[in-house]
DNA sequence: CTACCGATTGACT
DNA sequence: GTCAATCGGTAGA
């Protein structure tokens, strides 16, 4: 069941709180294609002082400009040809953001295998046959329900989320959102913490929060 | 314009 | 655990 779009309050709070409070939470995308959904179960939170890691630490710049904008937007950026979708959290001005770093798959599952096998097809249409050995990792075959979503550059290509929502207003309900999964909330025991993955810096800060026994979540 | 870096992923030891 | 592919963002000449 949903109680629909997280209002901008929920996101105008403590980058932490927020972070906890987005496991279990449904993440919605709608396009002509159809509509994919997916339940929350690993993210990373980035502080808003005193945190290296955050891509707002040495100020604004064009790239990280929506997180220093309202709560209840998105912030989508590109590492390694990849994109990876963060809620932007706390009051307008406040840099700080939380990372969606997987899904468990609820509705679409067929449009997201049809999505992340695209990516055989390459970034300038070369066929599958040609770019075997060309850097595009094609995926030939079914993918496993579990690998879909498993990973913030894999969510969002299963979900067709790209530059192009980057500062989107999650709270609107309409392309992408974030759905209040109401009683989908898991007590706080099932949630496991660690430090973020892949940073290179302000590696040592316990801000990685997960379903503990899920088996969507990156690695635990 | 060039040079460097990385909140990733997939393959491999 | 290690390693590199690959390209947008960023800083600097």
């Amino acid at each position: 069941m949903s109680a629909g779009p997280l209002p901008r309050r929920f996101y105008d709070r403590n980058v932490v709180t927020v972070a906890r409070d987005l496991l279990g939470q449904r993440l919605v995308r709608v396009t002509p294609d159809g509509r994919t959904v997916g339940r929350i179960v690993e993210v990373e939170a980035y502080l808003p002082r005193d945190d290296p890691a955050n891509h707002a630490y040495g100020g604004k710049t064009r790239r990280n400009a929506s997180m220093f904008g309202p709560p209840g937007h998105a912030y989508v950026y590109a590492i390694h040809s990849r994109w990876c979708l963060n809620a932007v959290t706390e009051p307008a001005g406040v840099a700080s953001a939380v990372l969606i770093r997987a899904v468990e798959p609820l509705a679409g599952v067929e449009l997201m295998r049809e999505r992340r096998s695209a990516r055989a097809a390459c970034h300038d249409g070369t066929v599958p046959e040609r770019s075997a050995q060309g850097g595009c990792h094609g995926r030939a075959g079914r993918e496993s329900l579990r690998d879909l979503a498993r990973g913030p550059a894999r969510l969002c290509e299963a979900f067709a989320i790209d530059r192009a929502l980057d500062g989107w207003d999650l709270t609107r309900g309409e392309a992408l959102w974030i759905d209040d999964a109401g009683d989908g909330a898991p007590p706080p025991r099932e949630i496991a913490v660690s430090r973020r993955i892949g940073v290179t810096s302000a590696h040592d800060l316990p801000l990685r929060f997960y379903l503990a026994d899920s088996p969507f979540v990156s690695r635990p």
